[in-house]
DNA sequence: CTGAAAGCGCTTACAG
DNA sequence: CTGAAAGCGCTTACAG
C-alpha cells in the first residue's frame, strides 16, 4: 500500500499538503493538488483507515447491535433483512460502513470481562472502534443496555424502542395511528364487538398497538371488556391460544385486531380449529404485512410498516448526529392498509375503502396471487 | 478512555510492559501482570483498536459483501437472516466483528473513483481497514469482482460461488446431492416422467442441482428428454411460466423437481391453474426449505438447506486462514428431505421414508400446523 | 498557501 | 523479565 509519504516524496511537497489535498482540497493552490491527485491516482493510493482514526478519532463506521446469540433460538426478526437493505444503502451514500458488533456470549465481550448485561459493554465497543454512533434492534430483552448506552452521550438511535439521552432518539412505526386505522377498518365493516391480540406488556410497539386499539374503540362508542384484551407474545402459538380464550368467551367478538401478522395467522387457525369461517364467522386483522400475510388463506388484511423506510430513517438520525447536528426527533413512520380478504364488508359497512376486484370473490387457494412476486 | 500510558505511570512500569501484559501475559512476570491488570481493571481501561490495527496492521473485523443497492430492488436472499445469525455467532465467539461494506452506490467507493464493478474495489476496502479476509454473498451478478478478488491473495470465503484464489474457498450446499435425493423421491414415489425446472446457467447452486437430477434420472435409466429441463431464475414467476410450459407438453411429466422453493411455489401454482391437482395429477418438490414451504397447500416437500450451518462453515473458513492456516477444501453442507404433502406415494412406490402422519390425511387449509412455529 | 513538528495509542524488535 | 525507542500512517494546530 502506498502511503502519504511517498506521494509526498514523489510531488516534492509535504505530506500535510498531501493529507490537505484529500481533506481541505481548497486550502491547497490548484498545481499542487493537481500533481498530488495525479500521483496518488496512478499509485493507486488509499488512506489507511486506521491511521485516520487514530487521528482523528473517527472511524467512517457505524455500529449496529442486533442480538443473535438469545435465549430464543428461533428468534426472526419479521423485517430484519429490509431494515437492513435500508441501513445499509442510506448509510453507503454518506461512505459509511455498518459494523455489526459481536454481542452476548462473544469472545470480544468475555474478553473485557464483560456480558451483554453489562450496560458499559456497546459504550466500550463504540469508543474502541471509534465507532459514530450506534443503530439498536431490539431482540426483546436489550432494554437495560439500550437505555445504559442511550445515557451515554454517544450518538444512538433505537429501533423501536423509545430510548432516551443526550444524543439519542429512536424511531418506529406510527404504531398508534396502524392500530387505530385496523379498528376502524373493522368498525367500518360493521364490527362492535371487536378483541385485541396485544403483544408483551413492556413492549412499545404492543402498547402503543394497544393505545390506538382503546382509542379507536373510545372514538367508536365500542366497550372494551377487560376480556377483549389477551396478551400474546408475538408468536404465532400465542396468537392461536389468545384466539382460542376469545371464542370461549360468553360473548365471542366479531372481529379480533391482532397486534402482528405472526399472531394473527395463530388466530386464523384457532378460528379454523373451532369450525368457524375468517371472515364470515370472525374477521381478523394484522399488522406489520409479512412476506406471509399475503400467503395464508385467506389472504391477511394487515397494516404494513415502511420496513425498508425505517432503516433509511434510523440511518440518516445517527448520521445527523455524527456530523454534529441535533437529535432529531423520534419518527414515526406512516403504516398502510392493505386490505386483502381476511375481513369483509359486515352488514353494517358504511363503505370500507374496498377497491373493486381487490377481494378475492371467493375462497383462494393458496398460494395466492402471482402479482405477489418479487421480481 | 484511560491510555496505556496513565496505566504504565500509574503503575511504575514502562508502557511495553502494559502492552504485553495484554497480549503475551507469559512474558511478564506475574507480580507486574496483577498490578497492571488490577489498575486496568479500575480504570477501566479498553485498547484503543485503530492504534492497535496501525500499529499490527489487524483489526479484528471481517468483511461482509452482501449487495443491496442492486438492479433487482425486490431481490431476496432466501435465508439471509439464518445465515447472518450463524455467521456472526460464529465470528462473535472468536472475538471477530462483521463489518458490512458499502457496496455499489456507495459514497465510499465513489469517493476513490471505484464502482461495484470495479474488481479491486473489495481489495482497496480490505485493505484500508485491515479486514483480517471477506465473506462473499453472491447476488446474482457479482461474480467478476467475487473472481478478482478470491485472486488477491487475501482470505476470502464465498457462499454459494466457486471462488478460487491462493486464499479462497466456498461453502454451499450440497447441491448436486440434494437434487440427486429429491429426484430419488419422487422416482420412490413411483414417477418416471420427471421434469425439472432450474436456475440461472451461470449460477453454481443452479448447475449442481441441475447435475444432481441428471445423475439421478441416469441412475434410475430415466430419459431426460430436452423439453424436461425447463430454465428459470429463481424467483416464482419463472416457476410458474416453467410449469406452464411443461404442462403443454404433449407427453407432461407426473413429477418436477424445482431448483427452488420460490419456482416450486410457482410451479404448483401453475398446476392449479391448469386445473390439476398437487400432488395428485402433478408432484412437485422443492429446494431450500423457505419459511412458506410448510406454509402453501399442500405443504411443499423439499429439500433443506443447513443455513445457519453454512454461515458457521464460513465464519470457520475465514477465521482459519486468518490465524495463517490453510484455506479450508470447500464445504459441501449436506441437505435433508423434508417430506411434506407435494409429493404423493405414486402407485409403483417402493417405500418413500413416509413417517406415520406426515402427510396430511385431506387436504390442509393453510395457515397449517402450529407445530411449524418460531418459538 | 505550505512545511516542520507534535501527536493519536499501541506494538515490537533490540538491548540489557 | 524489562525498558527505551522507533514506527505504524495520518491529521492538525502553529508559524511563516
Amino acid at each position: 500500500m502506498t502511503t502519504i509519504r511517498e506521494i509526498a516524496e514523489l510531488c516534492g511537497v509535504s505530506v500535510a499538503t498531501v493529507s490537505r489535498v484529500f481533506n481541505q482540497p481548497s486550502t491547497v493552490s490548484r498545481e499542487k493538488r493537481e500533481v498530488v491527485e495525479r500521483v496518488a491516482r496512478e499509485l493507486d493510493y488509499r488512506p489507511n483507515e486506521s491511521a485516520r482514526a487514530l487521528a482523528t478519532k473517527r472511524s467512517g463506521l457505524i455500529g449496529l447491535v442486533w442480538d443473535t446469540d438469545h435465549r430464543r433460538p428461533g428468534w426472526r426478526h419479521p423485517y430484519l433483512q429490509e431494515l437492513l437493505i435500508g441501513l445499509k444503502s442510506a448509510l453507503s451514500a454518506h461512505g459509511y460502513h455498518l459494523l455489526m458488533l459481536a454481542t452476548s456470549g462473544s469472545a470480544a465481550l468475555r474478553a473485557v470481562g464483560a456480558s451483554l448485561a453489562d450496560p458499559v459493554a456497546y459504550v466500550n465497543m463504540t469508543r474502541r472502534h471509534h465507532l459514530g454512533g450506534l443503530v439498536l434492534i431490539d431482540s426483546g430483552s436489550d432494554a437495560p443496555a439500550f437505555a445504559a448506552f442511550a445515557q451515554s452521550g454517544l450518538p444512538c438511535v433505537a429501533v423501536d424502542v423509545a430510548v432516551q439521552g443526550p444524543r439519542a432518539t429512536y424511531v418506529t412505526s406510527d404504531n398508534v395511528g396502524g392500530a387505530r386505522m385496523a379498528v376502524q377498518h373493522l368498525v367500518a365493516a360493521g364490527h362492535r364487538r371487536i378483541a385485541t391480540i396485544t403483544g408483551p406488556p413492556h413492549n412499545r410497539p404492543a402498547t402503543d398497538r394497544l393505545a390506538g386499539y382503546r382509542a379507536a374503540m373510545a372514538e367508536a362508542d365500542l366497550p372494551v371488556p377487560p376480556e377483549y384484551v389477551v396478551v400474546g407474545d408475538f408468536y404465532r402459538p400465542s396468537g392461536q391460544a389468545a384466539m382460542r380464550a376469545l371464542l370461549a368467551l360468553p360473548d365471542p367478538p366479531t372481529a379480533v385486531f391482532a397486534a402482528g401478522d405472526e399472531m394473527a395467522v395463530g388466530a386464523m387457525l384457532a378460528a379454523r380449529h373451532a369450525g368457524l369461517a375468517v371472515p364470515s364467522d370472525v374477521a381478523v386483522i394484522g399488522f406489520d404485512d409479512i412476506e406471509l400475510a399475503a400467503l395464508v388463506d385467506p389472504p391477511l388484511t394487515t397494516l404494513a410498516q415502511d420496513k425498508a423506510g425505517i432503516g433509511v430513517a434510523a440511518a440518516r438520525a445517527v448520521l445527523t448526529m455524527v456530523h454534529g447536528g441535533e437529535p432529531p426527533v423520534p419518527a414515526f413512520l406512516p403504516t398502510k392498509l392493505v386490505v386483502r380478504a381476511s375481513v369483509s364488508d359486515g352488514p353494517g359497512s358504511v363503505g370500507a375503502a374496498r377497491p373493486p376486484g381487490s377481494l378475492p370473490t371467493g375462497p383462494t387457494p393458496t398460494p395466492s396471487e402471482a402479482s405477489e412476486c418479487a421480481s
